[in-house]
DNA sequence: TTGAAAGCGCTACCAA
DNA sequence: TTGGTAGCGCTTTCAA
């Protein structure tokens, strides 16, 4: 059966996956050649009319190598897995990951997001483990705790690398400093001369990597304004779910609040709000100044126009050379870098 | 340097990844019991204290079995492969790849994105190939041509299965019928009376496996309603960029278009124009009425208030489920399956 | 210039 | 109940 039963020695049809034994036969040499040709062995030097009969064979049998089969061979593998956990984020982040993919592949590495939703930490990385990939880039969508990367280590990642503001041990941890957002916004606001400033903390689940930090950015720069000229500034969480209800509840009791401003953790629940706040007669921004983040287009067609946080991202490309030299030089010290910088746009809302 | 030295026969903190052999020696058993213990073999039994001490070794070595030799020993991998290529889609489009992945998984399938952006299909599907995976389920976002579905089924791929519209030999393809979608759309407003029906079509590219089919279906219902008392309804494809410029120049020739009404390919789009034509004085809808899709939470927030077409999507344990069984039978007939369908929320705007 | 063969980590068959 | 071992597909050293 799963001898070749000589009747018909070539079946290009037959369920058999083709193997470079199947190429070697086919062009009546040895799968060491084989192997030479297909893979450009500089090291060995083969006959031209020798390399095309393989070529001519792989091709005619639909050859394809098996990827598992040769990093078990070499002992190691160029795969870079990303976990992903499909939170919902911007055209800004979307644009992020493709570069990334981009460059890496660029580099020669196989990209494989891993999707790791609903899953704990050590699970999690239990389940990359298996993969054995050479780097783990997490973005910060799963969270990463000191065995799930001395596992990942011990299983011969060379390079695990958080982006989120998580300082976990071990890794590389790239600041993507979410919290500079929270902070240019509401040093914003205070110098418009806001002293009571909101901030929305979103309800979603798997948000808070985004939003805590977010959140202890605003309080750094309300304790910093507090030692100048213009003190007393104060932040107020302020939960929000992303519905109507939620944002109608909120904007009922606004003037007990005695808030007159808010930052609202990006443009999408800013928009929600101010349409809450005006329906409830609050005047934005004479009473209460509003401010996104991420400077959607749709903020801009608003009345009036929303201000927003723009978020310059790192290139994919930056960190895709990180990841390289992480993985070339594994004992390298964890550089932490700067990957997004961010400035207010002010339009009309604040 | 491979041998080990003998000097410290156990290195906790030792670089080489620990195998199933390493287990064996240390809890004093052979390799096959290690296997058979960490897999729970039934056709075997395993003493209590034997299973225990090879667990105990397991757990010590921080023992993660490598998936690649695994499926290399079975001839056969769980891995699902899902070619990403992150156009910007929706919450509802997030949503469902989510589910996707929690219930493929839960069929103990392993699931992998592989980011194929910029690929060409056959590169692509060389690549997926390597890996070996079990399925290939392709949202739309990737191009599938005959021979890279021929490539993959030959490299094992007992099923590959797509949800564009695109109708590939050998594929499982489910309809997602995005025509339905502007399908929907036209015949409401054709129904509330308009007649010259504008059909934007986004000029970014990868957009166009989703606006192609939503106009075809615009034209089906303008011709369809041609048959019956509301006859002569045309439909005038619209490309349009996603930026102010492209809208703002779009509404400045409205008139000349004469239009009454526009499916705005989606709720994005659509809250695009309708400022612009609002701020070249076109009244919505009285002079021209407006559609989405996809029933954005922010449609609601303008006013008037967008009418969209709501897409219930199909369950990602539906699609699954479908996946698994082409798995276990790859010789089923393809089913095709409806999996999603619309249906308008009027609003305020048409 | 080419071939034979070892061995990567794992599982499953067969023997003890 | 446990161990020995072949072999999955591939690359690479060593010989011829």
């Amino acid at each position: 059966m799963s001898h070749s039963t000589d009747q018909t020695p070539e079946r290009p049809t037959g369920h058999a996956v083709p193997t470079s034994a199947d190429v070697a036969r086919l062009a009546g040499v040895s799968r060491a050649t084989v192997s030479y040709v297909l893979n450009n062995t500089s090291a060995v030097r083969i006959s031209e009319p020798t390399r095309r009969r393989v070529r001519e064979a792989a091709e005619e049998l639909g050859y394809v190598p098996h990827a598992a089969a040769r990093s078990l061979r070499a002992g190691h593998s160029r795969m870079v897995l990303l976990p992903s956990a499909h939170i919902p984020v911007g055209p800004l982040y979307s644009q992020f990951f493709n570069d990334l993919q981009w460059e890496l592949r660029r580099l020669d590495y196989t990209v494989v997001q891993y999707g790791s939703v609903g899953l704990k930490p050590d699970e999690a990385a239990r389940a990359w483990a298996e993969l054995r990939p050479v780097a783990v880039v997490s973005l910060g969508e799963v969270e990463l705790t000191e065995q799930a990367v001395e596992l990942l280590k011990r299983s011969g990642a060379r390079a695990v690398i958080t982006l989120g503001t998580q300082q976990v041990p071990g890794t590389h941890s790239l600041a993507m400093d979410q919290g500079r957002i929270g902070e240019v916004a509401t040093a914003h606001l205070i110098e418009s001369g806001r002293r009571r400033i909101g901030v929305v903390v979103p309800e979603e689940p798997g948000l808070g990597m985004f939003s805590r930090p977010r959140l202890e950015g605003a309080r750094r720069a309300a304790e910093s304004a507090g030692t100048g000229a213009a003190a007393g500034a104060t932040v107020v969480p302020l939960p929000l779910r992303y519905d109507e209800e939620s944002a109608d509840e909120l904007a009922g009791r606004w003037r007990e609040l005695g808030l007159d401003a808010v930052f609202a953790y990006n443009d999408e629940y800013a928009m929600l709000l101010m349409r809450a706040l005006q329906d409830a007669g609050i005047s934005v921004p004479e009473e209460t100044a509003v401010v996104g983040a991420d400077d959607l287009l749709l903020g801009r067609l608003l009345r009036p126009r929303l201000s927003t946080v723009h978020i310059d991202m790192v290139l994919g490309r930056e960190l895709a050379e990180l990841v390289d030299q992480a993985v070339r030089d594994a004992d390298t010290p964890p550089r932490s870098r700067r990957l997004l910088d961010s400035r207010v746009v002010r339009r009309e809302s604040s």
